[in-house]
DNA sequence: CCGGTATGTTACCCGTGGGTAACATAGCAG
DNA sequence: CTGCTATGTTACCCACGGGTAACATACCGG
């Protein structure tokens, strides 16, 4: 059972001598997918309990305070992410393919709640020493993705250019999808991940003769990282009209 | 002189009797700069009547509530990046050309801290009408992106993909500049719109034999949409080694 | 020099939200 | 059944920040 893909279960706090465990992961959840709804400082501790129909004191003897939640929630996105990359360095083989292995993996964390987290919410919100833990978190994130390019720049696989500025162009278009992706969107991950993969290494120039952009027909579709993806809409795709940013959730 | 690019002028409030419009902008471009130092919900109106040296009250014969301040930095920022995007569609041909010009203002427009508003503060601390004003604004945005996108795709310019996903990625890459960008950092704003450009249109992947990067020589530095460009550390760049999310400011 | 007015300030109200102490009870052990 | 303890609740404190009313004064015209 995947206990961070799955909603809270509604029923956690139905008895009173329950799981511990899974009543403080209900309350992670709820909190993350408020934080992500309504933003971490319009959140009060209240509306964590509301939807979980409890009081606010409750909550206390889950976590020490609300910024305790707000960190493990990056605590488990960062995890979640770390572990959706840490599997590409030694399987893929040249630089450009390993920057692609990151694309796809990287974009499918920022489809999962406490991925989007990670890039959405306000580092501000945390203490001078958590925010130190996410952000060296975040150094070693941009680390591996400017060594690949790097790397592929040295071989010969990517073209010249700064690795920095490139590694932050990657990382922005990567980064804004959690701004605008919504569960029960028209775009599935797999499908927002491969495109993002195509236009990224190849570019939006139409070269002389080559590529036909790859459809998502690709083998390793259907599941990803435990999760299993549902491919909606295939006929008529595209009907969510948006944009630059998109409506906010609820 | 140049009433958006400028900094607030520290003596706009010496006299009392002075003019009543500096005072104005003078306000707005604090509360600008503070929001993008803090996020607006954690900058108080004491913040920004302190960092002017007057008393809170003083702000409310300039600007009704706080939140016209915010609108108001929405306001000016839309209407920066618009006027750079206008003279785009008729000075360009080829659609891929146009997606370019596009990149290369829309990246200088969110170096500019106006232009940051835009894409960096929470719409959701604007009210119902405010919000839909704001929208709207992105959402033409973002068609004018997409329908440049389609004319490359239909006329061959642009290679075949999803003009919707394509357009996120761009988009994405671009006001992710607003997270990252510091007007006093190693990178300045034509580089980074060359280096975008570059990566976004042509891709990290080593063509055949095309391209060498184009190196950030091109006639039109120098000068931008009335902004005077520095051309900083031009000889050991790269000397800020942040990543994906960088420190913020102050 | 003298009012009058635009501009600022001091002092205050009040809603909101994080956090806590004291109390209530569900549910198990014996 | 009886009581003990983990779990929740009620009732509260307090800081903070947006917003306002009433007062003070700098500057201008006359």
């Amino acid at each position: 059972m995947d206990l961070i893909h799955t909603d809270p279960r509604p029923g956690a706090f139905a008895s009173r001598r329950g799981d511990a465990a899974a009543k403080r992961e209900a309350v992670l959840k709820t909190a993350a997918q408020l934080f992500l709804e309504k933003s971490y400082g319009r959140t009060s501790l209240n509306d964590v309990a509301d939807r979980l129909s409890v009081t606010k004191p409750a909550l206390y003897r889950y976590f020490r305070n609300k910024e305790e939640i707000l960190l493990e929630c990056y605590r488990v996105g960062v995890g979640l992410i770390g572990s959706a990359l840490d599997d590409i360095a030694p399987r893929c083989g040249t630089g450009l393919e390993r920057v692609e292995a990151f694309i796809l993996a990287y974009a499918n964390a920022m489809t999962v709640n406490f991925g989007r987290c990670v890039m959405r919410l306000d580092e501000g919100d945390l203490s001078e020493d958590a925010r130190g833990e996410v952000r060296a978190y975040k150094r070693k994130l941009d680390r591996r993705l400017r060594s690949f390019i790097q790397q592929g720049i040295e071989e010969g696989s990517i073209a010249r250019c700064d690795p920095k500025i490139a590694a932050f162009a990657i990382a922005g278009a990567l980064n804004w999808i959690c701004m605008w992706y919504r569960p029960d969107g028209a775009l599935s991950p797999q499908e927002i991940a491969s495109q993002f993969a195509g236009v990224l290494t190849r570019g939006l120039a139409a070269g002389e003769s080559r590529r036909v952009v790859r459809k998502s027909t690709n083998s390793d579709s259907g599941k990803v990282d435990g999760r299993r993806f549902v491919k909606k809409d295939t006929n008529n795709r595209h009907r969510n009209h948006s944009l630059l940013y998109q409506e906010p959730h609820e």
